[in-house]
Order: structure tokens, then C-alpha cells, then sequence
DNA sequence: GAACCGTGGAG
DNA sequence: TCTCCAAGGTT
């Protein structure tokens, strides 16, 4: 499957690869919380955090360090209780996360004796880990040999291979791993493993990369980086609308719909009804968000009017103003909630 | 295999 | 305003 440079003297070139990379990390590679740490709780809460995430909405709104010092280890995060919980993940979104990351602790204690276990196929039947986190966390934490692909390897490896074809498809990911492996160091896993990601976050970026101050230019086999990665077309977005209900009682309660369901549940939000219910009271709010493939308005009505007697809907409760705030919400809601609280 | 799951920054 | 997409995983 290699091609030129790398199909000859394979084994040397490869070598090679790693010894620029590693080398251009070590002058240049920068200081993470997570890369301070070996235990392998730390690197988890990080690794997490990091999915889809980016670094700097990670470290610029200090969730890693408040993470841990609420939850500093596999103990107190197996205990946590569901409000604490979310909110310490509050505003980084995809909250199902968090959520496994509880399973995984529990699963750690009671399957592993407490302690994080060290092989890929243990590590990846953990509760939210799949084959990065896992060989992440092999890599980062233990130092042991482990292959990664995210964004960022899968980007470098499509242009140092001038591969043109779907990266996000299952043969495409199936092609990431397999060239992920070949290139990985088992010498050094956590260097190499941490200069590859990271050649992909600042020099072999998307779009237009800086080709000129890259480490390992000489092995790359692609002329058109800028074309690269290709990726699966995306779904079209939806427009939908969003009728939500603002609700306060004669002590200034504010009626919240607290959420269901195995994704959701336990984010709080502004009761919601269908348009013909409220779409005619007075609107207070309006606002737009993007949430998958739907770019949601919402409006959110004054519900003053109705019937004194309204009667809430299930899981819809009366919340002292002053509490309201301390409750963990989804973004959008909770914009929405804090300019209307203001208002009154 | 496709859909789903949140959010904020960059261009 | 709009699109892309970021240290992915689950269903």
C-alpha cells in the first residue's frame, strides 16, 4: 500500500519520519495541563473533554482544571450525583460524555480494582472509549505502544499519503489505522503520539497548511494539501422553530422542564409546546441555534396569560428564581434564561 | 452505514 | 450570516 517515498527501504524511512517529528516536538511542542500528568484518570477527563472539543475552549474556560478539582479521581466521579455532574461539564456539550465517564470510573473500581487497565481491548470496552481514547490513553498515560487517529492524524496521514478518498468513511478510517500503525513509534509513544496530533493542529492545518515550516514536508507525497482531506458530504440543515414557555408563579418561581431520555436527562430547559399551543402569546425572546442537523429558532412566549391554574407538564417544576442559574442547561436555554431573568 | 449528539472559534 | 470543524463514540 506505500507508495514513493515510502514503499523503498521502508523500515528506514519510516524511521526517519519519526526522528523529524520527534525532533521538531521536542524544540516546539507546547505545555498542556494533561501533559504534565501520567495518571491515567487525568488523561482520561482530558482525552474526553477533548472529543470534538477544542483546546481552547477546554483550557480557556478552565473545564479541565475545575473538573478535577471537584472530581480529582475515579472515586469521587463514581459517586457523583447527576446535578454536579453536568454542571461541571456545562457548556462543553455532548453531555452523554460525562455521563459514561461516571460508568467508566464505576467500571474501573469494580472490574479493574481501581485501576485503569492497560490494554487496548480492556480499555476500549470502558464506557465511552473507543480505539483513540483508548490508544490515548495506552500512549499518554502508560507510554506503551498505541497507534491514534482523530482529526488531526487523519488529516496529516491523507496528505502525506496524497490520499484522496473519503477520510470519514468506514474504508477510509480503516485506511487511517492501518498507515497509523505502520508510522506509529514503539519506542516512544508519547511523543510521537503527541507531535503527530499536534503537527496536524498547527502546522498541517486545515485548509491552507504552513507546507514551509513542516517537520516532515520531505515525506509527504501530496501537491495539493489544501485539497485535503476529503471528507463525506454533510446533511443538509433543517430549519425549525422552537416554542418555548416563560413562566413565573406569584413568588416569582420560573416553571424549567428538566429532561428525559438517555442523552438528555437531567439538563434543564424552558418547557416547550407545539406551535398551535403558544405561537400566539406574546413573544419575549427570539433566538437561533444549531443543534446536528437543524438550525433551531426559538422563540420564547410570555406566558402571563394563560389560566392561572396552568397545570405543568410532567417533569415540569416550579424553580425559586434565585436557584435557576445554578442549574446546568443547554447553552442556547440558558442565554435565553439569563437575559429574561434580567429583564424582570 | 447513517444519524445523532453541543458548542464556540475561525475564516 | 454561513460553513467548517475540533484530541469521537454510540446507536
Amino acid at each position: 500500500m506505500l507508495k514513493p517515498p515510502w514503499k523503498k527501504d521502508a523500515l528506514k524511512v519510516r524511521v526517519a519520519f519519526r526522528e523529524a517529528l520527534e525532533g521538531w516536538f521536542s524544540e516546539n511542542g507546547r505545555d498542556y495541563p494533561w501533559r504534565r500528568t501520567r495518571e491515567p484518570y487525568e488523561i482520561l477527563i482530558s482525552e474526553v473533554m477533548l472529543q470534538q472539543t477544542q483546546i481552547a475552549t477546554v483550557l480557556g474556560r478552565g473545564f479541565y482544571t475545575r473538573f478535577l478539582e471537584v472530581f480529582p479521581d475515579v472515586h469521587s466521579l463514581a459517586v457523583a450525583e447527576d446535578e454536579r455532574l453536568l454542571k461541571a461539564w456545562e457548556g462543553l456539550g455532548y453531555y452523554r460524555r460525562v455521563r459514561m465517564l461516571r460508568e467508566t470510573a464505576r467500571a474501573v473500581i469494580t472490574e479493574h480494582g481501581g485501576e485503569f487497565p492497560q490494554e487496548l481491548e480492556k480499555l476500549m470496552k470502558l464506557p465511552g472509549v473507543g480505539r483513540y481514547t483508548a490508544g490515548a490513553l495506552r500512549g499518554f498515560a502508560f507510554d506503551l505502544p498505541s497507534a491514534v487517529v482523530d482529526g488531526n492524524v487523519s488529516r496529516v496521514l491523507s496528505r502525506v499519503m496524497d490520499f484522496s478518498d473519503e477520510v470519514d468513511s468506514p474504508a477510509g478510517m480503516k485506511q487511517m489505522w492501518e498507515w497509523a500503525e505502520i508510522l506509529a513509534d514503539p519506542e516512544h509513544p508519547r511523543i510521537y503520539n503527541s507531535a503527530l496530533m499536534e503537527l496536524g493542529q498547527r502546522i498541517c492545518r486545515p485548509g491552507v497548511p504552513d507546507c514551509l515550516s513542516c517537520p516532515v514536508a520531505e515525506f509527504c507525497k501530496t501537491r495539493e494539501p489544501e485539497t485535503l482531506p476529503v471528507k463525506k458530504q454533510k446533511t443538509t440543515v433543517t430549519a425549525v422553530d422552537e416554542h418555548a414557555l416563560w413562566l413565573r408563579d406569584r413568588k416569582g418561581r420560573v416553571l424549567l422542564h428538566r429532561e428525559g431520555g438517555k442523552r438528555r436527562e437531567g439538563l434543564w430547559k424552558l418547557p416547550t409546546r407545539e406551535a398551535g399551543e403558544i405561537s400566539s402569546l406574546p413573544v419575549l425572546d427570539v433566538s437561533t441555534y444549531t443543534i446536528t442537523r437543524y438550525r433551531v429558532t426559538l422563540r420564547a412566549h410570555d406566558g402571563a396569560k394563560l389560566a392561572k391554574d396552568f397545570p405543568p407538564g410532567p417533569d415540569e417544576v416550579w424553580v425559586e428564581a434565585e436557584n435557576v442559574m445554578s442549574l446546568a442547561m443547554p447553552s442556547p436555554f440558558r442565554r435565553v434564561i439569563g437575559r429574561l431573568l434580567e429583564e424582570s
